[in-house]
DNA sequence: GCCAGATCATAAGT
DNA sequence: CACTTATGATCTGG
């Protein structure tokens, strides 16, 4: 079984005997290759002045070792060459390695290479799923008609699916294909119950206005239980933005709770994973997902009930009783467990004495069974002022129980839940990167430099090697603007708007708005809430505050990133922070050139942007406009994606975003953005969030398919092979 | 201005 | 169908 993503493990236990030295020993020496001449990478030495951005001056990193305390335990470049190897006490390790990801030496696929930072150079063989093989569960599930009457519902027209020679099933616009949806209705992303019994549910209670259909057809099937998870989630945040900006056009003070009306869509439409219910763990959820709401966890089978803090079954297996399947601990409770693997869990029910009935009764059920619970732990969300996160943690099983009263003078059951050995590392993870931000010194011994940008970004980007003894990616100068071969004085100036104080959404004078199709292009909260081909923000000659919400990535980043190697694709990219989707991650900042240059230009450039069209996920990001009716424009598919003239060298000046990886199933875009200057062929680059992604997740993008190509390390399910 | 607590309308499942 | 649950957005008051 293939796993998603790299998610960092906690227990060394969990990686198989001898996997890791392998891996490392197999990227030390690519790495030792690729990078002997250019031992460190830096940038320092602030200086600037006149110039807006600041340019850093170049030096090599071991003339900056003085500047870092030694109370931080950096590890400089001079210390190295001479000081004894690392000692890894790190807890985790920055990619899955356990017995299911076998050593490098079984599997040519994760022989170095691929990375931006390292030169396609090896013949192994590729392990890629070729789009032929691509299997389609239509032939079981063809017999599914969908039940609903579709009359009403005319955004069913906007698609329809065909077969392609391969045998994939290829969604395009029906006005592209001519294709009806009629007979193409047929393919479910959803698996987790028996087809037979698989008919629409009846219409959602509360909203009449919320079509009763299925809406699976609207998916690809993946085949693979964590990219129909992911799919589910995103399209329920993607429809869940949508919905709010809609709300928020409309000034009527209306409720608000786009979560529960986009899950109310997703539920009616049964455009959810895992239906029904199960004991243990869930397909296409790994420990360590992130969550920001509860209805998130319904639609993927993680936890039923929209509200309630404790999933069950009424009975299950010969007996006649309850048994408890999942709680999520909401985190408010006093409970400062020092023990990241235990949990004291208050039952349910507070206005009076809590009764063993229900949630209360399956838990107790569940102690004498001892059977697994999932465990989800709520926490706070650290870009939003009272926002929580959840986080799901595994599975933990009932220790003890027992009876006191509360705070409010009622009596409530607690119960003892101790984490199972064993398994990745979820919370905990979470735990520690939020110590990290609050103190950074705290990262450790591994970092080789505390911050990337030398203080030219909002926050520090921290450089780590846990893997082997690089010391550092190649050599560059860390510039958080990019730099066009004009100075935008003299680019094409774009209109300002006259908004007083901040831009608000449904203001027919804003211009700004007007750009970007008469609504704001960001939630109150700032996350972008669909691709479009170009999304314009506030300009300096606009009359609005910096408090406006239409200013996003002109504001530069907000998350603490950590430049790291990785066990197989050179250095990689993370964040401290959880990110929730639509989030601002970076620009891609370097030397705007054209394309004479490149041409020209001997050795590639490994460290060249160019808008090469992704992959069909992430043109599907905008899948809530779909939902409501509407149709998404452009940026949806292939045939309309258009290339832009810009082309960014990163190669000698750069930032983060140098160090993105590809990803088949990646879980950040690229977005171009205008906001200083009005050349549409040459926006700004700026990459968004396709996900929630936890903290310590690789931050991947889908760098597209053009003629050079080279293999893919992604390792994701439907990895295409190549890309480039 | 920041927070904790109160209020409100709410959806899925029992 | 009625009931339970407690969310998440918003409001209120210290």
């Amino acid at each position: 079984m293939k796993r998603g993503r790299g998610r960092p493990r906690k227990d060394p236990n969990d990686s198989a005997p001898g996997s890791s030295p392998i891996q490392t020993r197999s990227a030390q020496t690519h790495t030792r290759s690729a990078h002997a001449e250019t031992s460190s990478a830096q940038a320092q030495t602030q200086q600037d002045g006149s110039d807006q951005e600041t340019v850093l001056d170049p030096k090599p990193l071991r003339t900056l070792s003085p500047m870092f305390p030694s109370t931080l335990g950096i590890q400089t470049a001079t210390q190295q060459a001479t000081s004894p190897p690392l000692i890894r006490v790190t807890p985790f390790t920055p990619f899955d390695s356990d017995s299911s990801s076998p050593p490098a030496t079984f599997f040519p696929q994760t022989v170095p290479n691929g990375s931006r930072a390292r030169p396609a150079s090896n013949g192994g063989p590729i392990h890629a799923t070729p789009i032929s093989s691509f299997k389609t569960p239509a032939g079981n599930q063809r017999h599914q008609e969908n039940q609903e009457s579709d009359s009403d519902f005319e955004q069913e027209e906007a698609f329809s699916t065909h077969t392609s020679t391969s045998g994939r099933k290829i969604k395009r616009p029906a006005h592209f294909t001519g294709y009806t949806s009629k007979e193409s209705a047929t393919q479910m992303v959803t698996r987790g119950s028996p087809s037979t019994t698989e008919k629409p549910k009846k219409t959602p209670r509360s909203h009449k206005n919320i079509p009763t259909r299925d809406l699976t057809n609207l998916l690809s099937p993946s085949g693979d239980p964590r990219e129909d998870v992911e799919v589910v989630l995103m399209t329920f945040d993607a429809l869940r933005r949508r919905l709010l900006q809609l709300e928020e056009l409309q000034d009527k003070s209306t409720s608000k709770r786009a979560d529960l009306k986009a899950g109310a869509i997703m539920m009616g439409g049964n455009l959810r994973a895992n239906l029904g219910k199960r004991l243990g763990p869930v397909p296409g959820v790994e420990i360590g997902d992130i969550f920001y709401f509860r209805m998130e966890m319904c639609i993927v089978g993680l936890h039923a009930p929209s509200m309630g803090g404790i999933d069950y079954m009424t009975k299950y297996g010969e007996q006649d009783e309850p048994v408890a399947i999942c709680v999520v601990s909401a985190g408010g409770y006093d409970n400062d467990e020092n023990d990241p693997d235990v949990l004291v869990y208050t039952g349910q029910g507070g206005n009076s004495d809590q009764k063993l009935e229900r949630g209360n009764l399956a838990l107790e059920r569940s102690l004498y069974r001892k059977n697994e619970i999932r465990v989800v732990r709520g926490g706070k969300d650290p870009a939003v002022q009272g926002g929580k996160i959840y986080v799901y943690d595994g599975l933990y099983r009932i220790q003890n129980s027992w009876k006191e009263k509360g705070k409010n003078g009622f009596s409530a059951f607690k119960y003892k839940l101790v984490r199972e050995k064993n398994q990745p590392a979820g919370m905990s993870v979470w735990k520690m990167a939020q110590k990290w931000i609050e103190n950074p010194s705290s990262r450790g011994s591994q970092v080789i430099v505390p911050d990337l940008s030398a203080g030219t970004e909002n926050t520090p980007v921290c450089l780590v090697n846990e893997v082997d003894d690089s010391k550092g990616p190649g050599f560059f100068t860390y510039i958080t603007q990019v730099k066009y071969a004009r100075q935008v004085e003299y680019m094409k100036p774009l209109v300002g708007c006259k908004c007083p104080s901040v831009c608000l959404p449904g203001d027919p004078n804003c211009n700004c708005a007007q750009f970007n199709g008469a609504e704001l292009p960001y939630s109150s909260m700032g996350v972008l809430v669909s691709r479009k081909p170009t999304v314009y923000e506030c300009t300096p000659n606009c009359n609005c505050t910096v408090n406006c919400r239409n200013r996003v990535t002109q504001k530069g980043v907000k998350l603490h990133f950590e430049v790291f190697k990785t066990s197989n694709k050179g250095w990689g990219l993370r964040s401290w922070d959880p990110i929730r989707a639509g989030t601002f991650i970076c620009e891609y900042t370097g030397e705007v050139i054209d394309e004479m240059r490149v041409n020209l230009n001997d050795d590639y450039d490994e460290y060249l942007f160019q808008t090469v069209c992704p992959g069909e996920k992430t043109l599907k990001w905008n899948f809530g406009t779909e939902l409501v009716g509407e149709s998404s424009g452009s940026t949806v598919n292939s045939e309309g994606f258009r290339n832009l003239p810009i082309k960014i060298s990163a190669k000698n000046m750069g930032n983060v975003a140098r160090f993105m990886n590809h990803s088949c199933n990646p879980n950040c875009f690229w977005q171009p953005v205008l906001y200083d200057h009005g050349d549409e062929e040459h926006p700004h680059i700026m990459f968004f969030a396709m996900k929630h992604i936890p903290p310590l997740t690789e931050l991947t993008f889908d760098y597209g398919a053009s003629g050079k190509s080279k293999r893919c390390l992604c390792g994701s399910a439907n990895c295409r092979g190549f890309f480039g």
